[in-house]
DNA sequence: ACTAGATGCTCAAACGTTAGAGCAATGATC
DNA sequence: GATCATTGCTCTAACGTTTGAGCATCTAGT
């Protein structure tokens, strides 16, 4: 005997039952609707309690055309592109704000590459959720354009400048990655640099690389990029054969962190001979040795904000042009890997 | 102009009117019922995809009575107490199941402290949910023991002793850190152990304890306990003082990475001096200098084995007494901190 | 020609909730 | 004592989907 205990439990019709009355007055007690009286309301409650009622968020989302969730979208390139570190930064901030809204959380994640964005729009035109987060997509991935044309409530958490009537929330990675090469040269007087570069079909991979190039300009010193892909094997492999060097700013910090190891292997001391940079500050650049200087990208923050646009956006709150894109500070956080 | 672009999109009812035919006839058709005539069928494919129909879940939820999705349920206070990483793994064995199963994935953080599991009763009961998975939670919290009863579907990730009703997939704390201890003393000699534990109302924290004192008493060498909580911050104050050892064994890796950061600040070498060894190896233990010798913990491993249980659960298969509680096998990770 | 069965659809009802219209009482006002 | 507002509830319909029963129409078998 396996089943059925009926485990859904009682519904407005047995309250009414029990109580006496419609159950559409159930309904209106339940909700403190003036018209109800307040025995009636005690009654109501009492009943309620004693049955464990629990409103059915189908019945109540078909009535209200609202389902009270949001989903949180993950292409599935980035789940190989970003560290797991980055998004459980973004789940604290996107859980808590949706806590505070009374609404719960999907995670969309990607049930296979050919449906690509498909799969989300479904998702969201299901009713199921009444808007979405969608984290850093690569910049080929036009799923994502199909879907903020779609119009449905939708927050980017990233750069997408090529999309700008969306609405998103990111940081200047140019910005950021000028000044930690900027850092290398200045405070530090590396002169012949490298960056290694994340996957150049995301957005923040090409920002930084600028970012890198502009301060090189800037600052007349050398700079050569190497290809990177967000992972620490590729910024171990990057730095395999690189020479005559004296610093070395990566995309982020796992990169970092694999450069960092096989310069050390290659018996190039760190920070002494050469300084590092990394980027993101998600956890491995502050436990690793040396530890990494990296420029803190305040994740969870960037999730909470979006995620408080989001049900901006829901709940009918006009946005203008000028406030679309919202960009957070970052600041530097000098570690040793630098020789800071 | 804020709004109203109609976001949710055409029903049956639509397609219907442009097919010339019932409501009924279309949800038929869609589902490939045989009653419907293959040139119908077509006709109504074509202007459903035309149409960009997306069935309703609330519409559909309400009349199947199932909401094809699952959560995965995080007491609060586990969060304080596991590790972003550890989260992570889950999260992903999860989805993959869930996506596999073509259900969606709710993530259930407590919104306060107060409510306790009533939050969670309430996601489940409310229909949103046709079951979850509850990452393991205080021995103390009886609302995990509620859930259980409740007989909604339920599948617990981690070992509950104490509620032998429960359907569980764990590993054996225990005996994996009898085996670690045991490394300790038979491997590196190690004479004068100590034990960082994590918070003892959690079962993982009882178990690792447990088995380290079995190790010191089948070797006959001695072994303390210095209490911890499973943070970075705990390990590093528990060996503060500590003198006279030459082996310690945390319950999880951020304390051992602590103890370990803490001991080398007081000038004593790991591991020539004092062996370390950790619990989890969710990531941290890798990127160390050096690197941290620990218990492997196959949490995505875990994950997925649950949420094929849930899924199994919700659809009615039996679950016999004596495949209530899978263990699954974990392994020793042997790196530099105990002088492997 | 008449029945039996297959085929292709329509109809009604149900899932649980909620908003608005409606309808009896009661109490107040002139 | 008729009028009117207030109070406290009931009734109806609707959200979108699915399913079993029902009802024509056509084909095949006698």
């Amino acid at each position: 005997m396996a089943s059925s205990t009926k485990a859904v439990g009682a519904t407005l019709r047995d309250i009414a039952k029990e109580v006496g009355i419609s159950v559409s007055a159930v309904s209106m007690a339940l909700r403190d609707h003036p018209r109800i009286g307040p025995e009636t309301k005690s009654r109501v409650m009492t009943v309620a309690e004693q049955l464990g009622y629990v409103p059915n968020s189908a019945g109540r989302a078909l009535r209200a055309r609202k389902a009270d969730a949001v989903a949180l979208i993950v292409p599935n390139t980035s789940q190989h592109v970003f560290g797991h570190t980055y998004f459980m930064h973004v789940l604290t901030g996107v859980t808590a704000v949706a806590n505070d809204n009374d609404a719960q959380v999907m995670i969309s994640t990607n049930p296979d590459e050919s449906h690509g964005m498909a799969a989300y729009e479904r998702v969201m035109r299901s009713g199921r959720v009444d808007g979405a987060i969608v984290t850093s997509a690569a910049v080929t991935d036009n799923n994502v354009e199909r879907l903020v044309r779609s119009g449905l409530p939708l927050v980017l958490l990233g750069n997408f400048p090529y999309l700008p009537n969306s609405i998103s929330v990111g940081i200047d990675d140019r910005a950021a990655a000028f000044e930690a090469t900027s850092h290398l040269i200045e405070v530090h007087q590396r002169r012949a640099l490298v960056h290694i570069s994340g996957p150049l079909d995301h957005q923040s991979a090409i920002d930084r690389r600028d970012g890198f190039f502009d301060a090189i300009q800037t600052h007349d010193v050398t700079g050569h990029l190497l290809l990177g892909d967000y992972s620490e094997e590729s910024g171990a492999r990057a730095v395999e054969d690189v020479t005559d060097i004296d610093g070395v700013f990566a995309a982020n910090d796992e990169m970092a962190f694999g450069a960092m190891t096989r310069l050390r292997e290659r018996e190039l001391t760190v920070p002494a001979e050469i300084s590092i940079i990394g980027f993101d500050d998600f956890g491995l650049s502050r436990v690793t040795t040396p530890s990494i200087t990296t420029m803190h990208v305040p994740a969870e923050r960037m999730a909470r904000l979006a995620t408080e646009r989001l049900f901006d956006l829901v709940s009918g709150v006009a946005v203008t042009q000028a406030d679309a894109h919202v960009t957070l500070p970052v600041n530097l956080v000098t570690r040793g890997s630098c020789g800071c």
